[in-house]
RNA sequence: GGGUCGAUGCCCGAGUGGUUAAUGGGGGUGGACUGUAAAUCCACUGGCUCUGCCUACGUUGGUUCAAAUCCAACUCGGCCCA
């Protein structure tokens, strides 16, 4: 049989079902869509839990956007049901239950974020909310979908197993999560899900599911396409908010650029594979100016040229330390403080640090600038706030403000 | 429902009546070094305009000169039995 086209195998962990020999169309996905006499069906679901969407999650998104140019449909579920059972994939703890109105402002912020990676085009999108046919099950139905596992099967679910032999607590609803996923591929008629490597046995039941109730037109049941769990910027665990090593979608140029730059060497070609298209054979040599081109590639895609380019010379400066020069430097009003005021009183209001506690570990630490200046004297008083006014206050490498009346 | 064990700082985890924000590790922040990285080394890691004051060891009460440590009730969780 053909082989896989490039747009399909990039960055892509694993097809399944998967008999690379066989013309079936219902078992293998290059098959299938030959001889598709219709637009595919792409499922992706995402839960509105948090605010926030990362670059991780964009992995999905744009092979989703590769379906579409393909000419495919994408089917894009916002889980606004769902989400407030959570996830019980990869946690060790139970998720804490949402309201309908965090989930439906989640839900918002989400789809404007994903704007510029998605062809929002009519005819190849469509945005659905499970609650649509979820909110609606009935015990009959439930008791239905209940009725296609085994408590075996689900404790064999990766997660389920950690957490039962950690003797920590796992509630019945939890268990729920995969079938109720699945169903969503029953009520969209999904030819392909995608999802991370993660989420092979929710996929897995969205097949069993399809099997079970059956399709319109009895084409076989979808084909989970398994995307790779982005490490985060730290290298070492995956990104997430929680975790802090996380690029948002949302973020601002050049702290987007900025995070970007430094990841490290070992994780750049993954990055690269995921998060751009560029030629992995036409890399530069220098480690660094791989992390420059990284960088400049992914904030070009969510914020256009003019922007990227600006957020490299800024974070160019910002890096010299040459911080009175760096336009880019937030102010902070002086107004509310006051005076007279101790140093490390004034550092610890400019939200340069957690607290006054903090910001006076800081000062002794010799981490605090002023005007490139390093002030290391905590209890320096300052009669008057016109002391300072201008000049520019610095907490690490990173951490700048400038002080103004 | 019965029995039993457990709940400590961002996380893990010591500590079992006595001066002390409370050993250790992880993580985080800062410094040195460097490629702005990694690795390594060092410091810091409850709050407060702070030579001191306040709040902390699941919750609420109690015993005591004195409790994270003892007692009681409650809440939550594990395990065993049903």
């Amino acid at each position: 049989m053909t082989d896989l086209p490039s747009w399909l195998s990039r960055g892509t962990n694993e097809i399944f079902p998967s008999q690379p020999d066989s013309s079936d169309p219902s078992e293998n996905l290059v098959a299938r869509l030959k001889a598709t006499d219709r637009p595919l069906r792409i499922k992706l679901g995402i839960d509105p839990t948090g605010a926030d969407i990362h670059i991780g999650h964009s992995i999905a998104m744009r092979k989703l956007r590769a379906f579409q140019d393909a000419g495919h449909k994408a089917v894009l579920i916002i889980g606004d049901f769902t989400a407030r059972i959570g996830d019980p994939t990869g946690k060790s703890e139970v998720r804490k239950q949402l309201t309908e109105a965090d989930v439906k402002r989640n839900a918002e912020t989400y789809l404007d974020q994903v704007k510029p990676i998605l062809d929002f085009s009519e005819d190849k999108l469509e945005i659905r909310y499970n609650s649509e046919w979820l909110s609606d099950l009935d015990l009959n139905k439930i008791l239905e979908l209940l009725a296609t596992m085994t408590v075996g099967q689900m404790l064999a679910k990766e997660g389920f197993d950690k957490r039962y032999k950690q003797e920590s607590p796992i509630f019945l609803h939890e268990f729920l999560y995969p079938l109720m996923q699945g169903y969503d591929s029953v009520a969209v008629e999904a030819d392909v899900e995608l999802g991370g490597t993660d989420q092979k046995f929710n996929i897995a039941v969205g097949r069993d599911l399809q099997r079970h109730f059956g399709r319109k037109d009895d084409s076989p049941p979808q084909f989970g396409l398994l995307l790779p769990i982005l490490l985060g910027t730290d290298g070492q665990q995956k990104m997430s908010k929680s975790l802090n090593n996380y690029v948002g979608l949302g973020e601002a140029p050049l702290a987007m650029y900025s995070k970007l730059e430094k990841v490290p060497d070992a994780l750049i070609e993954d990055y690269f594979t995921q998060l751009t298209k560029l030629d992995l054979a036409e890399l530069p040599e220098n480690p660094r100016d791989r992390q420059k081109l990284l960088a400049l590639d992914v904030v070009t895609q969510y914020h256009g040229k003019a922007a990227a380019e600006e957020a490299q010379k800024a974070s160019l400066e910002l890096i010299k330390g040459d911080a009175k020069q760096a336009e880019a430097v937030p102010e902070f009003s002086m107004a509310e403080l006051n005076f007279p005021a101790k140093f490390f009183y004034v550092v610890g209001k400019s939200g340069l640090c957690a607290s006054t506690s903090e910001a006076k570990r800081q000062v002794k630490g010799g981490a605090v600038k002023l005007d490139g200046e390093k002030f290391a004297n905590p209890d320096e008083m300052f009669e008057s706030a016109e002391a300072l006014a201008g000049k520019v206050l610095q907490v690490g490498k990173k951490r700048f403000v400038r002080l103004v009346l």
